[in-house]
DNA sequence: AATTTATATGCGCATATACGCATGTAGTTG
DNA sequence: CAACTACATGCGTATATGCGCATATAAATT
């Protein structure tokens, strides 16, 4: 428990342990490819299967399979199979906030740099 | 404004486009790599400068140097010359929270993986 | 059982990037 | 100005990973 105890740990915190770090560079590293994105975006809506996910984000079969197959495998989706057809959704729903804080936090920095150049 | 809304976008929410979809990957991306989690680790108790950075993360000076740029670059640090040396802070307070949601996700989640070998 | 549909995976290539080593640059001190 | 200190950067290499193409698997239908 105390393992990943990141932020704010007590006087003298005890140094995050590498295999911590790894773990949680690897789970940013999931949502850092713009497809994976695009997915978990698109789920945002709900429910969707993968033909749906092939429409909607413009990615070939393969690759998007393969994606789904990465996000899952880091329990950010959930998956779900019902005859032929396989349903993805979001697993983790910390995910939400994750993308709100990283997406307000580059709109006020993009605010900042077009005021930089209005004067 | 709309142009970043990435959740919870009205019926029919806009499509986040192309161009948010991949600043948002790379902001994520900054946060993917081992070292680089070590340097904003080590600044979460407050500014430092890249010897002292350099000693905590063991790495080397040329490596820590460079992961430095990187997260400045991404707005992520911010960067204070004095004298010979060079002082780094956390620049971007949203790193805390998103820290936080990470490792309280990846927490639950080997909770219960552990829970599921018990029985 | 053969065929069709929906999804997954093996393989090769191209690209990105982290690291080590050496060197460069800016500021300080003698 | 020479030497030293603190930090940055160019370069080559090794590794990782995203993509396209073809093919495999699994379930449903005939």
């Amino acid at each position: 428990m105390s393992t990943f105890c990141f932020v704010r740990g007590m006087p003298k915190s005890p140094a995050l342990s590498e295999a911590a770090i790894e773990l949680i560079a690897r789970r940013f590293s999931v949502l850092a490819e713009p497809m994976r994105l695009r997915l978990v975006h698109a789920l945002f809506q709900g429910e969707k299967n993968v033909n749906a996910l092939v429409e909607e984000t413009g990615g070939t079969q393969a690759n998007v399979s393969r994606h789904l197959q990465t996000l899952t495998q880091a329990h950010v989706l959930a998956r779900r199979k019902e005859g032929l057809q396989v349903f993805y959704s979001i697993a983790d729903p910390t995910i939400f906030k994750l993308c709100e804080l990283v997406c307000g936090s580059l709109e006020k920095q993009l605010t900042k740099q077009a005021e930089a150049f209005g004067r």
